[in-house]
RNA sequence: GGGAGUUUAGCUCAGCUGGUUCAGAGCAUCUGCCUUACAAGCAGAGGGUCGGGGGUUCGAAUCCCUCAACUCCCA
């Protein structure tokens, strides 16, 4: 035989690649003949490499998109790449830094310049990667955020939601990041514990020769102090009622103020009130109308308004501050504190809170429909636990900062006039034609100043699934009407609210209709210790290597095996080595089969319990399967789809047929068998696409249009159930017989006898010659007994195997009893429940029946037991 | 501080509206096998008082209360 014994997975994926992509199966077009099923995939990052999560996500996006092409709809996935304002601003500029090229020296454009070559460089990368994985997407429509129709949709969407009154500019607090000098959205922080300081500081009270104390981690800001407050119920502070506080250093006088939001326990119960540096005291500030002190630079220096320590940095000034108070006897004490302070995901600088003038979409209105249709159903999200956050997030939404201080992006189009009016329009054409009608007809394009800011990257990637279809640009075109809404989103639940949200929104903003059916949410791919995989840590497998070590259909069904929707995966390689065995198994299943030689003259008729069996065996698992891909349990079809390969068709169907060493199989099994393996295949396919495109051409040549990606998925047909479980007490039996082998230690290679006490002949006649085969039998007999023999009982009917040496009668006798006692005790349960009148009464029909069938059934197996037992003695 | 979720064999998870053989699967473990499809394998076995406590019920892993641990979201 030529076929190797081990599976070799490099060699066969490239070429069945290739062979898909020559062919065009994975383009799809509008078919009215057809039903469509889209797919838009989660547009990976430009900067990125190929992670563990992709490779989870994708997995199941091409799973879903290969089963929907095989069930005969226009199945369309639509790749593409995220332009990721932040992070690849961050690697450009990193990049500039290497090369000695400082950002603030080179001008918008030149930036711009270079972060195009970058992108061109690098930013395909995951998409090639994804080839690997098998991923069946339709590469013609890949599409880019930045590129010219995506930016237009974008920059069309600013300016009508501006002029729907829907985009305000307005002050907010907001997280600056000022290492990137640029608003970060909360998303984009991370809190992590520090050790710090709590500087207890004396305000001396106008007027008198007291003083208060307050605490404080922040003593730099003291400066922009504007209130000092109290809880109004603090009994400690009534004598503060109505008196001033003045701020140490710069002797200047601030109101003492009241309001519950001051917590008696924390510190010394006195609050420093500083709008302009923390949110909280900000919200204070507006209660009382207070005055807004900002004493930092967008680099974290201190500016002017701090009076003293100019220009230094806002740690240095901490320090210097401390000093400062200590000097003129005005810090009481420092003391040590851990506090959660926010840091910048990508600079890793000390988030700042800052007052600043920000662009936001109001989400008032916006997220009405978007709500509504989730809670209804409308669109689904599996799991459905999901539902819940989803909700309280939509209900407590604040209105969206879409603008970031960046370059990279696509630039806000508002323009500003000398006057200081605002003009918003898509072209700078446009916005002067407005302001020359609106305000000044002598203005000049040159008077025009454009916001220098770029829009939040969500704000382009929320157009994503109306936009990839041109949308905007062509709304009546044939691609949207056709592919739009899509079907299903596979997405991680951690952009739930930043991602799929505001999809939802601008779907029904912009089409009134939703942008997808279905919301799967993948876990996230964790390492052993539960962490989440990350390049810094540099706890994740290269995906690529993976690949190689264990062929992609190995890694996809690792990647499946341990990842029910919603549930993060740890994972471990003993899954993608699962996978790869997996793919043996099927290989080597094929290399038994197609070694068969095929004598024509023979009967296969003993072989039809066994095809019949495994037909009806096959349609159930097919109709488990399909119910668990309807639920979106994937991994759950997985599972069903690996035993009934592994479990049913080779440990049990292969070892029934299998003809004799040597010996040539009869033409009617061959046959059968190779229609199952396809079927087989079939299901196999979404999961494990090259292996199984492999073996479908090995199995006999076939054309282009033959070939497996596109052949008819199985229907689930209606299956016999009395044949499937008359074949389960077939199994029964052999392995009683495997179980007496093995604990009696008789080797397999011994013909054994079995004799059958039973009055129903029938339920074993049928399936013996499947017995004698399976459990090495010679011959099966029916009787009474049989002397000198070993025996086990299954339901009422006892089995005798005759042995040659001497049985331990004393051994058999122990594992009897053991097994009457077991049963007694279970019978015992059971007419507890029958003789408990209100159970009889109060259960249903059925379940009372039940317990009758138990109750026949243990006591049919008391009295087949007890006879073995006797006859033993 | 507010809210949500999770807690079932060593690990990862099923177990729908309480009741089909005293709780299931995969992996891992143990025992015996290199039996010519496969040792990336075959055959067999062991393993859980369903987080703790209380309650409702004829009956609870499944419903209610309470406590605990972990995770996430929001502040």
């Amino acid at each position: 035989m030529s076929i190797a014994t081990k599976y070799n997975p490099q060699e066969t994926e490239s070429k069945w690649y290739q062979y898909w992509l020559d062919n065009g199966f994975f383009k799809a077009k509008a078919n009215p003949e057809k039903k469509p099923y889209t797919i838009v995939i989660p547009p990976p990052n430009v900067t990125g490499v190929l992670h563990m999560g992709h490779m989870l996500n994708n997995t199941i996006q091409d799973v879903l998109i290969r089963r929907a092409r095989m069930k005969g709809m226009e199945a369309c996935w639509v790749p593409g790449t995220d332009h990721a304002s932040i992070a690849t601003e961050a690697k450009v500029v990193a990049m500039l830094k290497e090369k000695g090229i400082d950002k603030k020296n080179i001008s918008r454009e030149d930036f711009l310049k270079h972060a195009w070559e970058w992108k061109e460089k690098y930013g395909g990368i995951i998409l090639e990667q994804l080839k690997k994985l098998g991923a069946s997407c339709d590469w013609d429509r890949t599409r880019f955020t930045m590129e010219e129709d995506l930016s237009a949709a974008v920059i069309d969407v600013f300016v009508d939601l501006f002029n729907k009154g829907q985009i305000y500019r307005g002050i907010r607090m907001v997280n600056w990041d000022p290492k990137g000098k640029t608003a970060l959205s909360d998303d984009e922080v991370i809190f992590k514990e520090v050790r710090s300081k709590l500087y207890h500081i004396k305000y001396q009270i106008e007027g008198t020769q007291d003083f208060l104390t307050i605490a404080t981690t922040r003593p730099e800001t003291i400066m922009a102090d504007v209130a000092i407050c109290i809880n109004p119920n603090d009994s400690r502070f009534t004598h503060l009622k109505g008196k001033r506080a003045i701020i140490p250093l710069i002797n200047k006088s601030i109101p003492i103020i009241e309001d519950d939001y001051v917590d008696m326990e924390f510190g010394t119960g006195c609050l420093k009130v500083t709008p302009a540096h923390d949110l909280n005291d900000y919200e204070i500030g507006l209660r009382h109308k207070l005055e807004v002190i900002d004493i930092l630079n967008d680099d974290g220096t201190l500016n002017e308004k701090a009076q003293i320590l100019v220009g230094e940095d806002r740690f240095i000034a901490r320090k210097k501050i401390a000093k400062l108070l200590a000097e003129v006897d005005q810090l009481v004490k420092e003391e040590d504190y851990m506090s959660n302070v926010g840091h910048s995901e990508r600079t890793d600088a000390v988030i700042e809170p800052k007052l600043s003038l920000q662009w936001f979409l109001k989400m008032d209105q916006i997220t009405k429909p978007a709500l509504e249709n989730v809670m209804n159903d409308q669109i689904q999200l599996h799991p459905a636990k999901f539902k819940n956050m989803y909700r309280s997030w939509m209900e407590n939404v604040r209105d969206w900062c879409i603008s970031r201080q960046l370059w990279w992006g696509h630039r806000i189009p508002a323009y500003y006039l000398p006057s200081g009016e605002i003009v918003v329009a898509n072209s700078p054409e446009k916005a002067l034609a407005i302001a020359q009608e609106k305000y000044d007809a002598t203005l000049t394009i040159k008077d025009l100043r454009q916001d220098e800011d770029v829009l939040d990257t969500w704000f382009s990637s929320w157009l994503w699934p109306i936009s990839v279809f041109d949308g905007f640009k062509d709304p009546e075109n044939e691609d949207i009407k056709y592919f739009y809404p899509t079907n299903d989103l596979v997405t991680a639940p951690e952009i739930l609210f930043f991602w799929v949200a505001r999809m939802i929104m601008a779907g029904y903003e912009y089409r009134g209709q939703m942008p997808f059916k279905n919301v799967y949410l993948t876990g996230i791919v964790r390492d052993k210790q539960g962490r989440k995989m990350s390049k810094s840590l540099g706890n994740s497998p290269d995906p690529i290597d993976l690949i190689e070590q264990y062929g992609a259909d190995g890694v996809r069904t690792g990647m499946l095996f341990s990842s029910p929707a919603g549930n993060d995966l740890p994972f471990d390689e003993k899954l993608v080595e699962q996978g790869r065995n997996f793919s043996n198994k099927i290989w080597n299943a094929f290399r038994l089969v197609k070694g068969w030689e095929i004598d024509p003259k023979l009967d296969g008729s003993h072989n039809a319990a066994a095809i019949s069996w495994f037909e009806n065996r096959l349609n159930q698992a097919l109709s488990e399967i399909e119910e668990h891909f309807d639920k979106f349990r994937i991994s759950d079809a997985l599972m069903t789809t690996y035993k009934l390969v592994w479990d049913d068709f080779c440990s049990w169907y292969l070892e029934m047929i299998k003809p004799a060493y040597q010996q040539p199989i009869d033409q009617q099994t061959y046959d059968k068998t190779i229609e199952i393996f396809e079927q087989l295949l079939k299901i196999l396919h979404p999961f494990m696409p090259f292996i199984t495109e492999e073996l479908w051409h090995q199995i006999k040549e076939r054309s282009i249009d033959q070939s497996l990606i596109i052949a008819d998925w199985p229907s689930a047909r209606a299956f016999d159930i009395a044949d499937i479980q008359g074949m389960e007490l077939t199994f029964e039996v052999v392995s009683q017989i495997r179980n007496i082998r093995a604990s009696k230690g008789i080797s397999p290679k011994v013909e054994l006898e079995l004799i059958i006490k039973t009055t129903q002949q029938d339920k074993y006649i049928q399936y013996q010659n499947i017995i004698t085969k399976l459990a090495n039998v010679e011959s099966i007999s029916f009787g009474d007994e049989a002397a000198n023999s070993l025996s086990f009982v299954i339901k009422g009917d006892e089995f005798f195997i005759p042995v040659a040496g001497e049985v331990n009668l004393e051994e058999e006798k122990a594992n009897i009893i053991a097994e009457l006692e077991y049963t007694k005790g279970f019978l015992n349960s059971v007419m507890k429940k029958l003789s408990n009148e209100k159970f009889v009464s109060g259960a249903p029909e059925q379940v009372v029946a039940n317990e009758k069938k138990k109750q026949a059934d243990a006591e049919a197996k008391i009295k087949a037991l007890e006879e073995s037992l006797a006859k033993l003695k």
